[in-house]
DNA sequence: GTTTGTCAACCTACTAGAAGGTAGTCAAAT
DNA sequence: ATTTGACTACCTTCTAGTAGGTTGACAAAC
């Protein structure tokens, strides 16, 4: 994974977190990078093989994301307060969408490898928000009613949905109107 | 508003529903309508003037659909429930988003007339949600802890990234899952 | 009552440009 | 000498959009 092929990995995330995985071309990321577009071909012979590599490498950069919060973080409440402010940065800058909701959107457009993929990085997600609710209720910093697992997929939905809000509005309070909610149920943080 | 058009601003609907508005194109509906590319430039001249006017119908049933909802329904919690079923079936029917999830993802390729028209849809729907949750308050057929204005925005984020997740999952258990919480909070409902 | 004009709604045929992708060349590094 | 990483030049298919012709209905003029 050389310097060219790690720029086009990160021209093809912003790309795709900002239009979408058929909402940007060859020929954009080619000008970005200041290479021409068959040269991208050499790199990923397909447009379906840049996506993938893109969606791997941010399955892995998310993992060692979320473990770091764990680490990082001495209460569950603390965890997810922070978690959320990642979502948060998305829509900050310039109505990014975390590149889940972004492929979600354009599922009909992804093969099965992208799309199997995505359902992996989904549940990583839902399985570390789940953790962190169980964590937060053990040391009371969060108030979690129900079944750890529903109300982590409802929290993720939650943020991805914020996202959107986010976006439709061009304002980020739409964001931090949506997760207000999700807020108050944080003791301690 | 004849009936060639109704059938082009259906189909253009749950094209975009499907596959976003950079998803679909003139041909893909001209096959589907039965009618030559050329034909629904007579009608719609732009595409962006055929996604405006499936937006203002799609306002015009929506608000008629939720004045319906609160006419019919007894309860706050009865609304509220109706509204979330409304959503299910979208996730239901092969993955299809509503329209202001699906444009939101595709924010990028619409106009700023398309743009104000899916704010504006935006915000009656969290309106009519708001006002539901003041009436579950008051008839005690819904649990309302914060702000209604800033709950109903997080229950519109909720059932939006729900829809997303369905699609990701390719599995409608994913919406009943990530909007299991906001049912509970519905009480004799 | 036939002709004439108008108009809606469709058609065929086309354009320019962008899309994803391929073939084959070339220079520099290993 | 081979591999790497870039290039030019091209292909096919699809895109939105345009130009201009055909059809049939209806209404006014003769």
């Amino acid at each position: 994974m050389n310097a060219t092929q790690t720029l086009l990995l990160d021209l093809g995330e912003a790309a795709m977190m900002q239009r979408g995985f058929d909402g940007f071309s060859y020929a954009d990321i080619a000008r970005d990078a200041g290479i021409r577009k068959a040269s991208i071909h050499y790199h990923f012979p397909t447009k379906q093989d840049l996506g993938l590599a893109v969606l791997n490498r941010y399955s892995h950069n998310l993992l060692d994301r979320l473990a770091e919060i764990r680490q990082s973080t001495r209460t569950g409440g603390q965890a997810l307060a922070t978690l959320i402010e990642m979502y948060r940065r998305g829509a900050c800058n310039g109505g990014l969408l975390c590149l889940c909701a972004a492929l979600s959107g354009d599922a009909h457009a992804i093969d099965e490898n992208m799309r199997s993929a995505l359902k992996r990085i989904n549940d990583l997600v839902v399985q570390s928000l789940e953790d962190i609710l169980i964590i937060g209720r053990k040391d009371r910093s969060i108030s979690v009613g129900g079944e750890p697992k529903a109300e982590a997929t409802s929290i993720l939905a939650t943020l991805q949905g914020a996202q959107l809000l986010a976006r439709a509005a061009d304002d980020v309070g739409a964001f931090d109107e949506a997760t207000a909610m999700l807020r108050t149920r944080i003791f301690r943080a």
